[in-house]
DNA sequence: GCACCTCAAGAAAAAATTTTCATAGTCCAA
DNA sequence: TTGGACTATGAAAATTTTTTCTTGAGGTGC
């Protein structure tokens, strides 16, 4: 083959592996026969294809309900007050299954914004959501819009490599409001300043009308990521451990009881107040084995709407019995 | 495993389908592994991967740069009955997207030599064609002939600008017989005469045998290129225009409704009579703001066999429906 | 009870896929 | 230019997926 014909080669084998790949995923072509459409052999066909998906431009999801998952589902749903619940199998597991969160978040976003069912969805960050907006397909959003629940930058004001709320704007050219103030402010004080900029106070608002809170848990260890990764100082770290708190949601402590423990961090957090989560419909999505206790905890608050994690993780949340009686929340009707 | 405690009655055997197939798509585990994770044979396996399947619950989506133009390309070929369709990203927009539809018709007519598939192929001309066989690469055409359809010539016989059949002859070193009279005769009667001359008869009884026509699209407007550039006189275009005619396709016209009206300018021009073009498979290269109403004509007529236009144009055709009942169909169900 | 039907399972065959391997360019640096 | 590293390619082999065919276990109606 001739190649550099003129401009277009750079992008064209990728564009021509996406094509292979939509005909044979899509179109339900065998690589025989996308071999042929493309005028290529059928070996060139199946690396187009193998790229394509190694280049992670397939996008697999699986509707219904799963096998011995559903069991799980319900006896959460039962114990926590749970008025959704989603357990996935593991694809893969231990301390932070990102993949099997990754996917099962991913899907229950492009559903939530394929039913249009909320006008404004709050966003919380971290690895895990990062991943599952990264593995959600390209979809309008017609009429959802999303805005962005924390502080987006670290405490050296490096934008985070784990930001959601850009990465899920680029996805569904949705609109997408960003908190562009960092995690933490230096005081108390401070946070009431940059809360009352102009900008940020809009955001902050529109976070307040958000009918929907998607958020992380995060675990608190001097060794978690949350911590390693320079969100907070270290002398924070010691300062919560030392309230006995071993959950975060949304920048809000919590101990093993699930009691929610106020502290001059979370003051001094750019999240919502403790009342704002109170009054919103809360999912997360968490799982992995040193979560485990964290996650629990939350659920023992009763603060969650609902609750996405892996099978693992359920199977280790369910036999552990919390360590106290579940709050009062309730049941509105589930979402889909 | 603690199931039907609360659990409300489903399908297991759904069930059990939904975690093979999130084990194998999801996991990317063969249906071997999947197979002894359930602990059931890998038949088995494979009928409730099938099953699942089936039943619709497996989503796929394709990201990239084309997954868009394939689902148009589908698209099309529904709505007008066409047997192939190619829609390509614009790297041009805009009135006439040339580098664009070049580049794409350039791939496909190198496909096409180096395919084999035709043995004639006959020619219309046009900018556009003669973009595209100007970004052909140069390759040898083994058993591949071409034809001119068109007179060459302009009224005042100078050579056309955008004569394709020199070029193509040049690129590929194949046979390509000119048909060296001008594009209109005079009459009726002149070009009765012009055709029955020696070598031009030849030439058009080629193009009879020719297999596959490739052709451009004309608008019918007094500011169009084929106006402007002197192909046709000003009366003509007066002429054509009070038929109605919106759109040219290889010296015939036809109105918004795809409705074929002849007239005597039709009559005059040295080009397939109309029913030879009912005859042939035809491909189209084509797009750009003012060409798709011309393009939507043609369409509606359903004379098309394929084609290839830029990506906004083809969403501007799919969103303008067509005014008429498209010709005979041909379609495939699209899974996933 | 008995013939008949349906359907799931398993074995085996067929088809498709993925991997491996050897080869032939191509690109650099010496 | 030469040699080496790297890359793409196609053939062939290995593996996996899919289809086909057969069998036997229920269930049904007479």
């Amino acid at each position: 083959m001739t190649l550099h014909q003129l401009a277009p080669h750079v992008d064209e084998e990728a564009a021509l592996a996406a094509r292979a790949a939509w005909l044979h995923f899509a179109g339900g072509k065998t690589q025989g026969e996308v071999a042929e459409l493309l005028g290529v052999q059928s070996t060139k066909a199946h690396r187009l294809i193998a790229k394509a998906r190694a280049d992670g431009l397939i996008r697999v999801f699986v509707e219904g309900p799963i096998s011995g998952c559903i069991a799980l589902e319900e006896k959460l749903k039962a114990d926590f007050g749970l008025a959704f619940c989603e357990v996935v199998p593991n694809i893969d597991e231990g301390s932070l299954p990102l993949r099997t969160l990754g996917v099962a978040g991913a899907r229950y976003l492009r559903n939530l914004i394929e039913s249009a069912k909320y006008r404004m969805i709050g966003m919380g960050h971290g690895r895990t959501l990062a991943t599952a907006v990264d593995l959600m397909p390209s979809v309008a959003a017609q009429g959802t819009k999303f805005v962005s629940l924390l502080g987006g930058l670290t405490r050296r004001f490096a934008a985070s490599p784990f930001d959601v709320i850009h990465r899920l704007a680029e996805r569904t050219a949705a609109e997408a409001y960003v908190m562009p103030v960092p995690f933490f402010a230096n005081s108390e004080k401070d946070r009431q300043v940059l809360e009352a900029q102009y900008g940020v106070s809009d955001v902050i608002a529109m976070a307040r009308e958000a009918e929907l809170y998607i958020a992380g848990i995060g675990e608190v260890d001097r060794k978690s990521f949350i911590a390693t990764a320079g969100m907070v100082d270290e002398e924070d770290v010691e300062e919560v451990m030392k309230t006995g708190a071993c959950a975060e949601l949304l920048g809000h402590f919590f101990n093993e009881h699930g009691e929610h423990l106020p502290n001059s961090v979370s003051a001094r957090a750019m999240a919502p107040r403790f009342s704002d989560l109170k009054s919103h419909r809360i999912v997360a999505v968490a799982g992995g084995t040193s979560k485990t206790r964290a996650i629990r905890a939350i659920l023992a608050h009763g603060l969650l709407f609902g609750l996405i994690t892996d099978e693992a993780t359920a199977k280790r949340l369910v036999s552990l019995k919390p360590g106290r009686e579940p709050g009062k929340k309730n049941g509105k009707p589930a979402p889909g």
